[in-house]
DNA sequence: AATATATCGATACATTTGTATCGATATGAG
DNA sequence: CTCATATCGATACAAATGTATCGATATATT
């Protein structure tokens, strides 16, 4: 399995293939097959691109017609391991808390959302439970689930002794929202969601459009 | 003015030395000086690679000394144009329009969110005025003041609609949180944030790491 | 059945991005 | 004052990413 050595920018355009090939069957039920070109053409991409990415996850286009959506969009979905149930727990459920709990994109991506903790309870949130964040609580959820996804919202003071304690609780992969760079041993995968730094590239060009 | 050729991977890293050095001034006074090796050490990025994005918004370091970290960082703030001043307007302000509002690093860009707006009106968050979203409300604030970002919040249906009237209004730049690809023409410049497509780096993560 | 055409997949080429090397220079030590 | 050292900036090299070209093939047309 060389999918390790898959490139970040693939992995970033796999999910815009998805979301197009979904709604493209969604909106137009008829639509059994679509070429490179078409996908290439509605999100602005290279022809040889989509094709050249398409080629890693699928593979089975055929000359004069294209790909079958369907399977297409399987295989995507396999590649990104949406078909592998993973359950995830937020701790911090503010209005960025709450927001990410209502969020429906999850579902696609395999993604359950088991618990949310706070530093007080709360009222549920679309059936979702929210807890008090303290280590009986998060141990007996632990115990009782394989978690596999923390998502942070807490203030970025917090964020990295609740991730020490994500960690210490062996869950291997966190989604961090708070703006700071969080200190994890190597085998920990975070991705970070750090606002600024598309604020930062507004900011920027801004500046050039009135330069 | 070359800056429009900046590449952007290097304008993805220069918030993240913006965000380091303002942390170690307001942590460590006595810091003047800093090398790129002790960024690069701490940031876990290149020497090189730091040194060369440092070259292009500033090129003052010192061999044997470093860079001074107050003409740095107020190099870096100028080449992302933090320095000019810039107002927002925040369309639809549920869950995450709030959260945003309630941000504290929008000033850090010089953007300063002057009003929300949401299909019914609401308390003022922070100080900042939640009006009811219509034409009137709408075209009195952009007569009165010069908007240059629009962000927009509201659910993935309407996204589309409120775009187009923020152009309509002479908005250039738009900062969309909807998960859908908004149709604009060539001039307006828009910046996506999806959150799916790191759901989805995140699922593929978790998929491998039980292969 | 032969031919034309759309489109795929592979290969080759171009551009961008990242990394290693090295001389130049500011400071500190002897 | 001379020399050793840390660090910069420039140049050269390497890797990754993106783009163009072209033969192969599935279908439609004559």
């Amino acid at each position: 399995m060389l999918q390790n050595a898959t490139s970040k920018s693939i992995l970033n355009r796999l999910p815009i293939y998805l979301d197009y090939l979904i709604n493209v069957v969604n909106k137009e039920e008829n639509v059994k097959y679509i070429s490179s070109k078409m996908i290439s053409n509605e999100l602005e991409l290279g022809e040889v691109q989509v094709r050249k990415d398409l080629a890693i996850v699928c593979g089975t286009g055929k000359p004069k017609i294209g790909y079958e959506v369907k399977i297409l969009t399987e295989k995507i979905k396999e590649y990104l391991g949406c078909h592998y149930h993973k359950n995830a727990i937020i701790i911090g459920v503010g209005k960025l808390g709450s927001y990410l709990i209502e969020h429906e994109d999850f579902e696609r991506y395999g993604i359950k959302i088991l618990s949310g903790f706070d530093l007080v309870e709360k009222d549920d949130i679309c059936n979702i439970q929210i807890k008090k964040f303290n280590i009986e609580n998060l141990e007996k959820l632990v115990k009782e689930n394989k978690i596999d996804i923390g998502i942070i919202c807490v203030p970025k003071e917090d964020a990295q002794t609740v991730c020490n304690i994500l960690i210490k609780y062996n869950i291997h992969a966190i989604w961090n929202f708070a703006p700071v760079k969080l200190n994890v041993p190597k085998n920990i995968f975070v991705q970070n969601e750090n606002l600024t730094y598309s604020l930062s590239v507004v900011s920027s060009i801004i500046k050039q459009q009135h330069n």
